[in-house]
DNA sequence: ACATACATGTAAGTTGTTACATGATTGG
DNA sequence: CCAATCATGTAACAACTTACATGTATGT
């Protein structure tokens, strides 16, 4: 249940409608909570039947014409009370561990060149983030809110990093390694 | 769609009821793709009516009775094909982050608590996963089998030790930080 | 008037979660 | 026989995904 948290933020950083917020997911929160635009529109609807955001009042817009909306005390109290509560970590899913495990069963036929990609596609998101750190998070002069979201923004960084450095050295241990196990 | 092939992994390394495959799951394959044992149940079931898996033959069970799975060719099979296609990473989902984001925005109140609880957590992770790599995985001789699900577990213990890092660099920047922000 | 992009939304299906129900086995 | 444990399962719900539907604004 954080997707409507992730709205509020989204929303109390700025007021936006719907497409906006899907825009922002894409290139911003979504980095670490994805959502489709059907899933935010869905939830636009329940938090303001909820009381927890309403449309801007200078709009009153029908179908199909934009239609922004802002946080009421309400959503800032329940974004308040949830980002305080304690949470266990949700349990990891990761496909490619997963194959990878797999494939000491069936054989490392054809997964390589998926390593590959994926190796592409890390270095490509480290590389945006540190443009992202080096524009928004130049040394010096955090403020606190910039220094928590700079940790979020580092977060990004280490773990894409990780994940470059894992992918490399598992392509290193490739070339030797046989197909299908005889297991 | 991986739980299913997360199940055939586990049955072709080792024949199992519902139950073992559950155990298996919260202490080894379930690092990297949990499951409750009721996705387990209603997978079983659709696997074997697919005709990937069938009971051991020789047990008839009824209800309330072990009943263990093997994995039939077309079940090793579609393990094999799915495992050399090319799969996109799926978008990351991740409550703390996000909180710390919210905690900009409605202030860090009551999060640091958690915080020193996660680290709590990641740190006993990883001595456990570090606990496997002494035991099972010995300086040495790897087979191939075993180089991969070594790599598998070295992702395990590298993704705890950033997470252990970065909640302790957190951390650190905690005591000078302020209540709700003026935003 | 048409094509394109913008913007909001519906519907159906799959997956994952939570709570509960039922039968079998074992130890006291 | 009773309680506890093992083992399999059902049901209801919540979340997420994929495909599609509809309306508006703009440029040509």
């Amino acid at each position: 249940m954080s997707l409507p948290h992730a709205i509020l933020t989204a929303l109390l950083e700025k007021p936006s409608s719907g497409l906006e917020l899907t825009r922002r997911f894409d290139k911003s929160i979504g980095y670490f909570w994805s959502a489709t635009h059907q899933q935010i529109y869905r939830e636009l609807g329940r938090l303001e039947s909820g009381g927890l955001i309403r449309t801007l009042p200078s709009e009153q817009p029908a179908r199909g014409q934009r239609k922004s909306y802002e946080v009421l005390p309400a959503g800032r109290e329940e974004l308040a009370r949830w980002t305080a509560a304690s949470q266990d970590p949700r349990p990891m899913r990761d496909t490619l561990l997963l194959r990878m495990r797999a494939a000491a069963v069936v054989g490392t036929e054809g997964i390589e060149a998926d390593l590959r990609r994926h190796l592409d596609l890390h270095r490509r998101q480290l590389a945006e983030y540190e443009e992202i750190e080096k524009r928004d998070f130049p040394p010096g002069k955090d403020s606190s809110q910039d220094r928590l979201r700079h940790l979020v923004l580092r977060a990004g960084i280490d773990l894409e990093t990780f994940w470059t450095r894992w992918l490399t050295h598992a392509l290193e241990e490739f070339p030797d390694l046989p197909g299908p196990g005889t297991a």
